[in-house]
DNA sequence: GCCAGGATCGTC
DNA sequence: ACGATCCTGGCA
């Protein structure tokens, strides 16, 4: 059970990406985030996720429009579309869609796998942990260093919790829809 | 240029 | 419950 096992992961295909936005948040339970780093391989296990639905989606920053910030959301889908929250964190988000329909998903919650030492619950820890910030905003997943795949063993099955998204409380009757997924009992969310 | 607000987190 | 900290977007 060492590091060897993690080494052939490959990188979902684009179509995985190329679907409704919440059924890609789902799937993406149980697939690992992998950033090779200096030769060395950060790997979290997707524990939680958000589902950001777009133009009508009042939470969703494409709702006010095409900017400079939300760019990547309105590109293809299958990369990354990293941003600055309080002067502090980065969040990860993954584009989803066809080009021009500005959908996303949030990486909120990762088990750590493979050469994390820090915290990975929550969207703004998680991002330190993996060592992702601005420079990955844009990049395509389907690369050999940043990538989503599926485990080589994918362990026992798992419940999928639905729940209200975190920290949209300005959204108006967006802010009450589940679009918050997480694997039940995973010790790993970032909070209840 | 100015300013309000934010998909967070740690501490009080 | 609050402060840190700075980017973003809207308005002038």
């Amino acid at each position: 059970m060492g590091s060897e096992q993690f080494t052939d992961i490959l990188p979902l295909n684009r179509a995985f990406y190329d679907r409704e936005t919440i059924d890609v948040a789902r799937d993406l339970l149980g697939k690992v985030l992998v950033h090779v780093v200096d030769g060395m391989p950060k790997i979290g296990r997707i524990v939680e996720v958000e589902a950001y639905l777009g133009t009508e989606d009042k939470a969703c920053h494409s709702s006010r429009g095409l900017t400079s910030r939300t760019r990547v959301m309105f590109g293809p889908p299958g990369h990354a579309y990293v941003y600055m929250i309080y002067g502090m964190y980065y969040c990860m988000n993954v584009v989803t869609e066809k080009e021009g329909n500005p959908c996303a998903v949030l990486i909120r919650a990762l088990e750590p796998v493979l050469n994390i030492s820090q915290k990975t619950k929550g969207p703004g820890l998680l991002c330190q942990a993996m060592k992702i910030d601005k420079r990955q905003n844009g990049l395509d997943l389907l690369s050999a260093h940043f990538f989503i795949g599926t485990p080589p063993a994918d362990p026992l099955p798992f419940s999928v919790v639905s729940r209200p998204r975190i920290g949209v409380h300005y959204a108006g009757d967006w802010k009450d829809r589940p679009l918050r997924f997480y694997i039940g009992g995973s010790p790993y969310i970032s909070r209840k």
